[in-house]
DNA sequence: ACCCAGGCGATTG
DNA sequence: CAATCGCATGGG
């Protein structure tokens, strides 16, 4: 079909936009960068991007409707608003500057909760590498410009997932976690999408459930938690906390905490109460929008040389 | 060899 | 409750 492979070009003159910056701010892991192009796969779609100023050229493949481009990528924030509202200090003003464009992402909440279990403790690369061989073994093939592309597995695909084969893609310990996330979500006893209709804690505690003591969720805890809120969940009060943030806040934003607090946790590895006293404070400190703020920290302390 | 990574689970005290 | 410790894997 000639229209499949429609290009077409968005103006972002009223609505700003950085496609780089937000597709490589650790936010999603399924994007890949060849020849100047963008190619992704979103949901069940192909979806090829440049960026040239103020014009975003795509093609998405099967065709959908260009409400399916403002939605993944929030373009209907308005964006200069939010960050005048967290813009407090000089620290969070120069990342704002240095990386204005970046955006949050609304991913597919199942995609994006297999993608932080599989985060924990572990980098990028490898974390990019764990969810292409996913897609490879268990996603739809799809074919595009003579090259091919992996759909995410479906919850019920990974969930009568072989656990052997889990592990020879490089999931290690997490392989369980991602199979017993996998049977809850097929089974509905765990509802993700209803979640995005319920504030930012009462949607915590539902990924947080315990069931006779025991976690619901193995291989989620806090910040995974955080993550999956803010990503895909509409929760954009949501800050999370990883190692690079707690840099951020022991070299930034040590002031708004006490000098023994702060000295506590230069000695202390991050437990659920420093965890919760960090995140209230920098939520109470930026307000509604504290996630934007986290995303411009997150790249600010990844990408600027000190 | 050792250390680290978008942390968390299990086990102890 | 809180505090330790081990963890699969890959790269520097």
């Amino acid at each position: 079909m000639e229209g499949d492979f429609l290009e077409r070009v968005l103006d972002l003159s009223k609505t700003p936009f950085n496609l780089d910056y937000t597709l490589n701010s650790g936010q999603v892991f399924k994007w890949e960068k060849m020849d100047g192009w963008w190619y992704g796969v979103v949901n069940d779609s192909i979806l090829k991007m440049k960026q040239m100023g103020n014009k975003l050229f795509f093609t998405i493949h099967p065709d959908r409707g260009i409400e399916f481009i403002y939605n993944y990528f929030r373009l209907d924030d308005n964006l200069p608003s939010i960050l005048n509202s967290i813009n407090k200090d000089p620290i969070i003003n120069d990342a704002i500057n240095r990386y204005y464009g970046l955006r949050l992402i609304r991913q597919d909440p199942w995609e994006c909760l297999i993608s932080f279990i599989c985060a924990t403790n572990n980098k990028i690369p490898n974390i990019q590498r764990m969810i292409k061989r996913l897609s490879e073994g268990y996603g739809n093939k799809l074919k595009f410009e003579g090259k091919v592309f992996y759909t995410f597995p479906k919850p019920q695909s990974l969930a009568y997932a072989n656990l052997d084969k889990l592990k020879s893609y490089g999931l290690g310990y997490r392989a369980k976690f991602v199979i017993n996330a996998a049977k809850l979500v097929a089974s509905q006893e765990l509802d993700l999408n209803k979640l995005i209709h319920l504030d930012y804690y009462t949607a915590r505690e539902n990924l947080l459930t315990k069931h006779m003591n025991r976690k619901l969720l193995l291989g989620v805890g806090l910040k995974v938690a955080d993550c999956v809120l803010l990503f895909s969940l509409n929760k954009l009060n949501s800050f999370p906390i990883d190692v690079w943030i707690l840099r951020v806040i022991i070299n930034f934003y040590n002031h708004l905490f006490d000098k023994d607090f702060i000295t506590h946790i230069k000695e202390k590895r991050l437990n659920d109460w420093i965890y919760n006293k960090i995140a209230e404070r920098m939520r109470a400190y930026f307000g509604d929008f504290a996630g934007y703020a986290q995303e411009y920290l997150y790249y600010y302390i990844r990408h600027k040389s000190f």
